[in-house]
DNA sequence: TGGGTAATGAATAAAAATATCAAAACGCTG
DNA sequence: CAGCGTTTTGATATTTTTATTCATTACCCA
């Protein structure tokens, strides 16, 4: 059992839900599959190969549910669906404007988003996500 | 006809498009619409005012058009829909997380973009992102 | 170990994105 | 400015993704 389940443990009880398998299988898959960014229904299918009778709803609910508690985000770059990673080190990405592939930069850069206003009042962020664009080697 | 459109017939000729009424008007009432980051459906309504039988295709494919070329912008928040805005110049957004409402920050950050690597190799990075997260005042 | 309740599985609904194709419209060319 | 090849439209259908429903299952606290 890696560190992200045992986060998840505590902070499943914590706010009065439950843990299960299929909860814990989603999130550790989601761990293994560092810097691919896959998106709900491959998720699915990885999960499957250990879960067989695992239903897509489940996997999509406890996506939306790992997301609330900040183990998993949700990116998104243009296309018609959303990718997911499990919540590791602040890092930013990449994604080819054609073929829509996504990776990981070596390097994050750092935003103080401290002095964020609108309308001439400052307003309170949580968190932000900068996101790099162009085109892949492949698809030059 | 303002600034955008001449823009847009410049462009559109160039690649070997058309100019056609209904490609105007999307990206004229879309112009109008600077700040309120409609999605595809509700630019859709605001078209429709003008000219009551177009239909709901040719602005999507017009938006897709147009982002190509580069007078419109694709944005996503993590809900299940993109929104979009007419290119003006470099602005920043933020999003809140509970209500999904989108509004322009009023001071653009700047990100040098020029020293992204992937896997050690520099990537030439065409444009990019950063959006601010968080919870408006009416949702906390 | 029993029981109240959250979560699952299976199915389906709803929303959003995209494709198809005959008919219409654009705009070049003479 | 009229004809014509080609792009674009309108209308509709299809696919993909997201979200919901509800009876049954399975957590987990006392």
């Amino acid at each position: 059992m890696n560190k992200n389940i045992k986060t998840l443990n505590q902070k499943i009880k914590q706010q009065g839900y439950r843990m299960t398998r299929q909860r814990e299988i989603v999130l550790d898959e989601l761990s293994k599959a560092k810097g691919r960014h896959p998106k709900a229904d491959e998720i699915y299918q990885m999960v499957r190969k250990r879960m067989p009778h695992i239903s897509f709803g489940t996997v999509y609910r406890n996506l939306r549910l790992l997301k609330e508690l900040g183990l998993v985000r949700e990116l998104c770059f243009g296309k018609s669906f959303s990718r997911f990673e499990a919540s590791v080190d602040n890092h930013q990405h990449f994604s080819c404007m054609t073929c829509g592939k996504v990776v990981d930069i070596d390097e994050p850069f750092e935003v103080s988003a401290s002095n964020v206003y609108v309308g001439g009042k400052p307003i309170e962020v949580d968190e932000y996500r900068l996101e790099f664009y162009g085109r892949c080697d492949d698809c030059r």
